[in-house]
DNA sequence: CTTGAACCTCTAGTCACTATAGGGGTTAGG
DNA sequence: CCTAACCCCTATAGTGACTAGAGGTTCAAG
């Protein structure tokens, strides 16, 4: 019933020493220990560290995670707080999806336009200075 | 017609730490000092230093900066290269984008779901266990 | 009972900054 | 010329979220 730490990052796919390192944050509680002090999980710890892996992945911060996991503890806690946490997250994802798509279009207008044969015509490399505000060349 | 570091902060919009940063990572050139050892600098370092923020904003890595930097430096250098360079951040940035939209309707389905009053009902907190592999609860 | 993969702890490194402590320099007004 | 206010200096340590390495121990299969 109970598993290794290498078991447990094969069944959530976070790797051995994140594992460790979360435990010492305090993101994971203590493990079981075997008579030699090797650490024995049980399905638990699967569930909680895929949560903390997919909310990893979704950008929340280590410390997001912690008030998630916080509340999950207290059912009584209304519904409304982890919406708004959420929300948060859902604004904070559309600036740097925002963010990237001007960035994507000015590096795509910088290497269409760059189709000279040295760089000192290259347009890349102007573009890459702030447009529209310095376009001198750097020593 | 030579200012302080506290200028060039204020024209570049990059901090005084961060300028002084660059400089021990040789991304800027050692200034001129005064009598005092107060850093002095010129319009030329107004231009790599908004070509260095920018370029950062745009999610090139230091490394890559130090790269354009290099072949900024030998105009001989074909565009190509360069080109290349942007090409590999477009993808990259296609990428983060890409992920950072499942991310959010993820997110945005797991609050839309969220209308009940107690946390043992919110599916925010079952959302971000891994969808599809995982509902348990964890303790 | 032996072997070897997997485990253990501890320390240090990564990236790109940011902050702090404890000083020294520069400039404008009096 | 002096002082106040503000800027600047170095050096070190801290951040977040891991990742890597050294050097030693344990466990399960054969």
């Amino acid at each position: 019933m109970d598993f290794s730490i290498g078991e447990l990052a094969r069944q959530t796919g976070v790797k051995v020493p994140t594992i460790r390192y979360y435990e010492q944050i305090k993101l994971l509680p203590l493990p079981l220990r075997t008579a030699g002090q090797q650490r024995r999980y049980d399905a638990g710890y699967v569930s909680r560290l895929n949560f903390i892996r997919h909310a990893r992945e979704l950008g929340f911060t280590v410390e997001a995670i912690r008030e998630l996991l916080a509340m999950s503890a207290r059912p009584e806690y209304p519904c409304k707080e982890v919406d708004e946490i959420a929300q948060r997250h859902i604004a904070d994802i559309d600036r740097r999806i925002e963010h990237l798509e001007i960035l994507r279009s000015e590096l795509q207008r910088a290497v269409t336009a760059c189709r000279q044969e040295n760089i000192s015509d290259c347009q890349v490399l102007g573009t890459l200075s702030v447009p529209g505000h310095d376009h001198g060349k750097f020593p």
